[in-house]
DNA sequence: AGTTGTGAATGCCTTCACAGCG
DNA sequence: CGCTGTGAAGGCATTCACAACT
């Protein structure tokens, strides 16, 4: 959704700048159906504008346009407010955005007033470092177990937690509770601890390890991969380095 | 692109399972336009189809058809040959793809034959993980600088690398030659290191810190966002327990 | 007067079926 | 005969302009 190319006549891209981040989206739940449906991109850029709109109110602004929020997203407004027509009418035509009604409108639509306890399984550096991360431990997530194999490093503190040996990864799951679990793995034993995860009942996995896990339709699998964003922007990079080597060639003549 | 729905008699979502993970990506360098444009969601499956060729090269298969490989990388066969004809004809009709030979042209074209020296800002956890992860030290791109601005932290060796501080990031880049830079800073400084790195003739930036950053037209940026990730995955989940509420009431009645 | 909410149009991505080759 | 490569059709997402409302 980009593209722009010398060919093209690709003025929206201007606009488009740094606003990206969304995903094709894995399956949907099985029989899944209350409420309206929030296109895929919407979905991503609401999470963007949610953020966005915390901090207005950390910052004690109570109004927002959607000029305003939008250029605070990196988007532009028409496509903000198609995004929050999914939700409804929570605007004020003529005058703007309540900042914490919102605010409060997005999180609710997203299911972040819901009790979200996330188990990490591997403490290695990711692991350690999403634990740790500032953005979970608000808005409605909460580390409730983090899991490794390493004998080295179980029974560690990190933060409040105590590292829990991956052997005793369905018992800790259930006693604690968790909902929603983050592989941050080696990809050789990412799929077997999916499985056990699945096994045990957790339907929403965040994974971190390069490889195509498989999966119940049921279950929600999201994927983040570093190696290949860096390609990405290996592509891009070398295709306007061509470009200007073309372009240079173009001089020479 | 898969809001499947129980209203929607969308049969494809079974495909699609754990296959997710493209972005709407920045905006291409100005002037770009050597060779063919790859639409950006096939660019980001060409990345997954690259590793499972490589798995497949280091278990010495030298054929596969796009069924297999498709497989392989999750998704459906037809889409994988779609996405593979933006780079050419590169298989054997009635026979499939020569392993080594595919496996080399994807590379080509998305720049991988380069040299990419990666710079990384900020040496906290996720600093330190992605300075040691396996995926980029491999298949083209070299961590060639470590910053930090902990005084307790600069000096440390990671892998090969010394953390060097962040007031001689200027230096440093040039010195090390470094074409592509990971932010992995605070949010509050991620501005402004993103801004230094631009200054320094940065163009292609990874960041994982949850703000939107301004940027030059021309330089690339990709965002990966755990709270966004962890957000959709909630928004699904709340879906399907919603409708397992809503099942259950009608049973009831 | 000013800003939101949305229908309609456009364009891109995906899908499918089959034509094209080996 | 088998499998790849691709044109054509359908479905989303984005864009735009303006109607609706305060």
């Amino acid at each position: 959704m980009m593209a722009p190319e010398e060919v093209r006549s690709d003025r929206a891209a201007l606009e488009r700048e740094t606003a990206n981040s969304d995903q094709p989206a894995p399956t949907t739940p099985a029989g899944a159906g209350a409420g309206r449906h929030i296109p895929p991109a919407s979905l991503a850029r609401l999470t963007i504008y949610l953020r966005a709109l915390s901090a207005m109110l950390a910052d004690g602004i109570e109004r927002v346009s959607s000029e305003e929020l939008a250029e605070a997203a990196g988007v532009n407004s028409p496509k903000l407010r198609k995004d929050l027509s999914y939700l409804g009418s929570y605007g004020t035509r003529g005058v703007g955005y309540d900042v914490p009604y919102l605010s409060g409108q997005i999180s609710a639509a997203l299911g972040l007033t819901l009790n979200w306890r996330v188990a990490i399984v591997g403490a290695g550096n990711l692991g350690r470092a999403l634990a740790g991360y500032p953005g979970f431990g608000s808005r409605g997530f909460e580390v409730v177990a983090l899991f490794d194999a390493d004998p080295m490093v179980i029974g560690q503190e990190v933060g409040w937690l105590r590292i829990s040996p991956v052997d005793s990864l369905e018992a800790v799951l259930a006693k604690t509770g968790a909902n929603m679990a983050v592989l941050s793995v080696p990809a050789e034993v990412a799929q077997d601890l999916c499985d056990r995860l699945v096994e045990s009942g957790i339907t929403s996995i965040l994974s971190f390890a390069p490889v195509v896990l498989q999966a119940p339709e049921h279950v929600q699998i999201r994927k983040v991969d570093m190696a290949t964003e860096l390609q990405i922007l290996a592509y891009h990079a070398q295709r306007s380095q061509v470009s200007q080597i073309a372009a240079r060639a173009r001089l020479a003549r």
